[in-house]
DNA sequence: AAGATAGTCAACCGCACACGC
DNA sequence: TGCGTGTGCGGTTGACTATCT
């Protein structure tokens, strides 16, 4: 492609939030083609996307099983456990909960846990005591979680339950290039496969955690047995 | 009631890496 | 081997919302 239309084309990509509309639009194209490559996808799919932007959209929120709500308080035993063994590393950390993608943990992590964790000399259980008497002001995801699974406003929750609907054909089983593309997206613990310290952090990462409980394995099964996801495929 | 401030989170940006040519 | 392209990751930003004064 010349660089005068890229550039022209980037000029015309849009920013921002995304519209109800443009999720339904991303899905039913995934759901009909799969993902064969990002950038090239935006266009036939009636996006004036990046194909980063695609991306970004799809695996942080419109990706079937991704958990919204409330973190649990295992969950953010697990994250402050995993955090403190490998740091930033949130793709990796992310890759222990099911359903939570990093970004989530990542935003979570800075304006929960990260405070939280000031008061170092207590423990992560103590944590949890702390954080009410702490944050005094807004006290969404602190303490005694539900069990939510309520979106954080009604333009997520269409998404999901377009997400969750088209799920049901969902990721291409048949096709013309999906299934072994879409594998690369299933999980990130397959993204770990490549990097070289993988075995380094598979060690640290089965090592027993003192607050992981169920959130691992079983869970994954669960998530991913949503139809149309094979477990296999993760 | 209205403005100021703080908290939250979706999305963007830039960099690094993998891969194909 | 070097280059171009696509993808993934982590850091950061900015819009929106909740709370305070």
């Amino acid at each position: 492609m010349a660089k005068a239309s890229q550039s022209v084309e980037k000029r015309t990509l849009r920013k921002g939030s995304w519209s109800p509309d443009e999720d339904r639009k991303l899905i039913a194209y995934i759901n009909r083609h799969g993902i064969w490559n990002w950038t090239e996808m935006a266009k036939p799919a009636g996006l004036q996307r990046s194909g980063k932007s695609c991306r970004l959209r799809w695996v942080n929120y419109l990706r079937p099983g991704i958990k919204r709500g409330n973190f649990t308080r295992e969950e953010d035993e697990t994250i402050i456990e995993l955090h403190e063994r490998l740091g930033n590393r949130w793709s990796v950390i992310a890759s222990r909960l099911p359903g939570r993608t990093d970004n989530e943990i990542k935003n979570h992590w800075h304006t929960h846990l990260r405070k939280r964790l000031k008061y170092n000399s207590v423990s992560t259980s103590e944590l949890f005591q702390i954080s009410n008497v702490e944050t005094g002001k807004k006290s969404s995801s602190e303490v005694d979680l539900p069990p939510a699974i309520a979106p954080a406003n009604s333009e997520s929750s269409s998404a999901i339950q377009l997400s969750q609907q088209f799920s049901t054909d969902s990721l291409p089983s048949s096709g013309s290039k999906p299934a072994a593309e879409i594998d690369r997206y299933q999980t990130t613990e397959d993204t770990l496969v490549s990097s070289e310290t993988f075995g380094e952090l598979q060690s640290i990462l089965e090592q027993p955690f003192t607050a992981e409980g169920s959130s691992t394995a079983d869970n994954y099964g669960a998530i991913y047995a949503e139809p149309g996801i094979s477990a296999t495929s993760c």
